[in-house]
DNA sequence: CTGAAAGCGCTTACAG
DNA sequence: CTGAAAGCGCTTACAG
């Protein structure tokens, strides 16, 4: 590593800055006075005349007067600060990351409330995993109030939050043993079954639905989803036609067992799951939308595009990072009423090229 | 927009944050010893024996006790906060873009050296645009020092955050008329010498330069290194050969006229200049490396190869955020000496497959 | 209408 | 080794 170092006079030191108490001294006033002139505040009982302001603003002029913005804080007790914490590195090397939508959301709705952010660099343990608490300590304490996200969560800490009563939102649904959060989440359910209703207007009557193995809420969300459709739908639900496995567990015989017991379209909950089926369905001659339909229940974060034009709807993730902004604000607004709110935002179907009327109905 | 709302009971409402004094009371010390443990201040004339440190550290524990940073600022003047300050929005609706590397190796460095990060979100004035000054208060002071970066920056508020002495590093190379400023910048200077030198070891004779007409540092540095490989290889420089002007100023009758001029190689600042280079030699018949040879200054941050393996060099983006908080973190540590300290790191040359021997030399 | 005073939660000399 | 005290620069009741 090659570096050029170049040294530079900097210019004098400063001159002690002035304070609220020299600009009292010139206008003749107490401080408070002058606190209260800079900060205009017309709500408290006192009546300032004009021509004490005008001495105020003059001395403030006069000395160059700045408030400190840290005594400010501190007397006021707000900082207007704003946490977001992950359990990943929050910039992380892959662009196009999960999180990227999420934080889009949050700075521009931390903005629009006018709070600054704090990124928790330093909540990591030593094995280079963060946490929330270090030696048993809340660090998300410097802020008013946090954003937490990621899929790898700590739920104990998560626990720890709600009782010590820290104000924060999750983005994504989280149950707790103990006690409800605050969260915003996609409408996993409400998206899935839209989905299905749309294939059963095309014609199909049986599909099946290839889900991860875990109970994560994002996917018991979505099976609920499958369900409440077919039961909407007056439609019988074959509990074998949900399949729970990883990709690598999904075998050509499970799909031709699919096909065989008259299955037209299926529902694939994540990208890895859709690249298996369709990598199946070629090895056995067959192709969506021709052969059956397919659908991805939300759209990819790994990668762009995998498969081009796939039936699927969006997960409004910079809008759910606004929301869960705003929440959290609301909550601050109100400390006194203990309720963890949950909101859910509605995902936007896409219809694609990958759900078709089913072959034997043309 | 549809949500859902379902309210749920919170845990009881969180007592009190606890304070220093109530560590103090209950490890039964004066607040002061809390200080120094926690601080772990090995400076001061103090010993304190290892019961003493156990029970502070147990009360901490047991109080889920957090320094209050703001306090602790205007106390102590530092608070392990680093802030990021950027004139445009930091997560941008680009994913590729420009700030993001530099973001990466800033997040990972600030966590390396044991820092907190703030991000500026609400530095913005009633335009939209960011300020570090609002109301002429400087918004950063609430950190102990800042990374600054962005193009659009504005140059009088640097200035006046030099005179005030506040400590920052910018990434990118920016000379104030009243002081110098502490920054790292990439080394583009002897990016482009090495660009020059290098086609010239191919048989090129005579190279034209496209660069934009702003005189920006980085273009300066660039236009610098072309003058001095042209004299250290012993090279007439032909001010012709250097077009300063924006894309859309580039004509085939320039670029006609270069070639009539003997010129076979042509070096271009950024990506439009490239896109309107090949354009016109495209309507010319000329292709790159067969008819010219080509060279970008620097890689491209708006879009993914623009251009597949062009000659170029790598911005070292990532290593300049790294550098710049290491930069910052050691202005913190010495505060007493008030220079500004300037780095330049240098670029990877890239040979990519758009430049070759000249045609006439074959 | 205005001033004197307490307090925000820390750090750091300064005495003992 | 430890404690009492001052101070960082503000805001906000509370008296007058």
């Amino acid at each position: 590593l090659i570096k050029r170092f170049i040294k530079t006079k900097m210019g004098p030191k400063m001159k002690r800055r002035p304070r609220q108490s020299d600009v009292a001294a010139l206008a003749a006033v107490s401080p408070a006075i002058v606190s209260l002139v800079i900060n205009d505040r017309a709500d408290s009982n006192v009546r300032i005349s004009p021509e004490t302001r005008q001495r105020v603003w003059d001395a403030v002029r006069e000395l160059g007067y700045v408030a400190n913005p840290i005594a400010r804080k501190l007397a006021g007790n707000q900082n207007r600060l704003l946490g977001v914490f992950t359990y990943e590195a929050i910039f992380p090397l892959e662009y196009r990351n999960f999180y990227y939508p999420f934080l889009l959301g949050i700075e521009e709705e931390v903005q629009a409330q006018d709070y600054d952010l704090v990124l928790f660099t330093r909540a990591s343990g030593p094995d280079g995993r963060r946490s929330i608490y270090q030696d048993s300590i809340n660090s998300l304490q410097i802020t008013d109030g946090a954003i937490l996200l990621g899929v790898h969560e700590n739920r104990s800490e998560l626990s720890r939050l709600v009782r010590e009563g820290f104000p924060f939102v999750f983005i994504g649904r989280r149950e707790l043993p103990d006690g409800a959060i605050s969260y915003v989440t996609a409408d996993y359910s409400e998206a899935t079954r839209t989905i299905v209703e749309y294939m059963v207007r095309q014609g199909h009557q049986h599909i099946a639905y290839l889900r991860p193995p875990e109970n994560r809420e994002a996917t018991l969300d979505r099976e609920a989803g499958y369900r409440l459709a077919h039961q909407q739908l007056g439609m019988p639900l074959i509990e074998q036609h949900i399949f729970a496995g990883d990709a690598e567990e999904v075998t050509p015989q499970l799909i031709e067992r699919f096909f065989a017991a008259g299955i037209t379209a299926f529902l694939a909950e994540n990208t890895p799951l859709v690249r298996r089926m369709l990598e199946i369905a070629d090895q056995l001659g067959k192709s969506a939308p021709r052969d059956f339909s397919l659908a991805l229940l939300g759209d990819h974060t790994e990668e762009i595009n995998p498969v081009p034009d796939i039936t699927t709807f969006l997960i409004p993730r910079k809008e759910m990072g606004k929301e869960a902004v705003r929440l959290l604000v609301d909550l601050l607004a109100h400390p006194d009423e203990h309720e963890a709110r949950q909101i859910a935002l509605p995902c936007t179907f896409v219809a694609g090229q990958t759900v078709a009327a089913p072959f034997h109905a043309e």
